[in-house]
DNA sequence: TAGATTGTTAATCGATTAACAATC
DNA sequence: TAGATTGTTAATCGATTAACAATC
């Protein structure tokens, strides 16, 4: 069980956890094996107060009078954010952003897998992207219904973005992380989007540039 | 001026604006002329009163009776946010996502400009990426000398990232618009950093893909 | 003018911070 | 035991929403 009761955990507190993750991990990789809520939220630029509501809106991992156990923790939060179980990927749009994403070396450790990449230009099918080969468009109903795919990446232009994503969708797809640079909304479809958009992280640091 | 007063203008706010500048693009491109701040709320998922004052951090934009001008607004936007002014980036890392971002489409359009590309890897150093020729990161110094960088795209491991920070912000590059995963925190110097995680992105969607 | 919609003030809601008893 | 640090409740702060007079 994630959460304590069934409260829902609001979404600025899901944007921690990962960094937590990240944070817990370098510990660990420096081999200290005991936190506190002050020490951890020092290093992150957080209160000890915030690093405490933040963890107990999913149980008590700390100890009083000694703090937390950094691997303990850091296992209690992968499995929060469930990269404890496996995830299967597939990429559309084979562009370079598409093949960078396929490429992306640190999903591994958290479980996800890109199982396939698709393309409809038929200069880039069949190319070959990391250990992939790059499949037709065309191809993706068959694959879907004998391959378990968790979510779909969207790498394509913005105008094919919304079709795609209902699509995947359709067929079973639960996940899209949508780099398309509009914003997929699906209320009437099951499926759950996270939307990176690229240009506006830019815009924010352009503004911050000069204000 | 930006804003009216010297008021500091939450983060909230500007994450907003980006999404207020594209889909004020996208009513453009419609031919849309004007909008209220109930509509521009409604598509984009905001209270007409949050739609108000957001804008009102930065002036009164619109007319009552009448609601937005679309195309005055977007400009307006696009000043706040600085992309009325060009912006010169470099990359460092030609890498898959490296490359990707060099050849990423849709800055020019916000008058972002990749003038360089750089890579320590003396087998990817002298490839063409796009319009690019990859440079030697030994040639990083006497480049920023001798052209104008607004920003350092960070695209190489996390290991790396931080000193390749520093050397960035002690040659005057103002902005570092980080992808390695790790927490750039710039307090010594003068750079505004954006880091952009990937993995955290897609983390979040693991997260509310089961709960 | 009447209707619509703004800009802005006030009320509400939620997130962060502070405080402290519980306890390892 | 004494010291440290948690989990949790209460206080504060800030952001969102509601309301409405101003005005195009």
């Amino acid at each position: 069980m994630a959460t304590k009761r069934n409260e829902s955990i609001s979404d600025a507190v899901i944007r921690r956890l990962p960094r937590y993750y990240r944070h817990l991990s370098e510990l660990l990789a420096n081999n200290i094996s005991r936190v506190s809520s002050g020490e951890l939220g020092k290093e992150m630029g957080l209160t000890a107060s915030q690093v405490r509501q933040d963890l107990n809106h999913f149980g008590g991992f700390g100890q009083q009078g000694y703090g937390y156990s950094v691997s303990n923790l850091r296992d209690e939060i992968a499995r929060i954010l469930c990269i404890d179980m496996k995830h299967r990927l597939v990429v559309i749009g084979a562009g370079s952003l598409g093949g960078a994403l396929a490429k992306y070396p640190n999903f591994a450790k958290r479980n996800l897998e890109i199982i396939a990449i698709f393309d409809q230009d038929p200069s880039v099918i069949g190319k070959k992207i990391g250990d992939l080969i790059v499949l037709p468009v065309t191809k993706l109903d068959d694959f879907v219904k004998h391959h378990p795919v968790d979510i779909g990446v969207l790498a394509i232009p913005k105008d094919q973005a919304k079709l795609m994503a209902k699509k995947l969708s359709e067929l079973g797809v639960k996940g899209i992380w949508n780099f398309s640079s509009t914003d997929l909304e699906m209320e009437e479809t099951a499926a759950v989007v996270e939307n990176v958009h690229l240009t506006d992280s830019l815009m924010r640091l352009t503004y911050r540039l000069h204000n």
